[in-house]
DNA sequence: GTCTATAACGGGATAGAC
DNA sequence: GTCTATCCCGTTATAGAC
């Protein structure tokens, strides 16, 4: 048996938003990917922009569970936080929730701006929890500001991403988070 | 005597350029803030395309300009970096090349993709120099990879963009530059 | 629920007058 | 050099048949 209408619809809107962004994609982009006819869409969903909440609603509970993973791994805190740095996957590809943020039409529209602004504010408080767990078990100094640490390991990534796609080069990705890495041994090891 | 009309063109293209990307911005848009008709675009350039182009190199000026600037500040290796850190203006408005490699429209184009490829090597490049500068007067330690630490103070600035467009709230890059240089100082004290 | 036809609008470029 | 008129096309949405 096959997947219903609206779960395609979602899933080619969900990988389109992705790649293109919001403004550059068209229903008719969705529609052809999705496989389905003009009637389907209007019926499930209100419009575009309706449709575009609902995948990125998707985009955001992906996105956790990946950061889940992630953090999840074996180790220290700092292992754990570097996992995170170096283990990203498809740097050419971009954040598909911090490319948005470049979207006019995504900065102007509440519903389509919040599930964006929710997840990466969610994706810093998380990496500071394993951080702030770390200072308690005194593997980073005392006094270590966790929300500024994350905000930094979370922005190298962003930015990674930023220096990747306009190189087109995934090694522009790699050398910011092995800085980003190196300076958080060095800060661990003190 | 005012400007010329081409010199209008030009740099009304760049701040709408800055403001919504090149996908988002028309041609009646540029002619309405420069303040001028039809006929003149395409009499000076050959469509669209070719304007942004000339504007995406105006573009590219001003931000190395900007960033010589920075990095001119008294002080020692780390300082200057540091300043290039905290010192950026309108962390909500983001980074005029950067966000171009989130518009797709640019990443198809050679002409538009290219100086945004550029200028953020040249910043990646020329911070690694002020770092290998500090290398050799021992204010960081030997071995240091200069092109690494330098990318990624370079996407913490790029990311620390994305992060606080996310959030509407420059706090949001200002948390991640003072984690950056916070590290970074920490670095250089080792 | 899904289809096709159609409408209303704006983007990007051209033509030719002045 | 600059203006206005016009053209072609794609986007987004609606209407109504099946």
């Amino acid at each position: 048996m096959g997947v219903d209408t609206r779960t395609r619809l979602v899933e080619a809107t969900h990988e389109l938003l992705w790649e293109r962004g919001y403004a550059a994609t068209s229903p008719k982009d969705i529609l052809q990917r999705a496989g389905a006819g003009q009637g389907s869409m209007y019926h499930h969903f209100a419009g575009k922009q309706d449709l575009a909440t609902a995948a990125l609603e998707q985009s955001a509970a992906v996105m956790r569970a990946d950061v889940d993973v992630l953090l999840a791994s074996e180790g220290s805190s700092s292992e754990r936080v570097i996992a995170y740095l170096e283990r990203q996957r498809d740097s050419l590809r971009g954040c598909r929730m911090g490319r948005m943020t470049y979207d006019a039409d995504v900065l102007a529209t509440p519903e389509l701006l919040h599930p964006v602004a929710e997840t990466l504010q969610w994706v810093v408080a998380t990496i500071a929890r394993v951080i702030s767990r770390g200072v308690e078990e005194h593997e980073f100094p005392t006094g270590t500001d966790a929300h500024q640490l994350a905000s930094m390991v979370v922005a190298t990534v962003q930015g990674g991403y930023v220096l990747a796609r306009a190189q087109q080069d995934p090694a522009a990705f790699d050398a910011a988070v092995a800085g980003a890495a190196e300076l958080l041994r060095n800060w661990s090891a003190r």
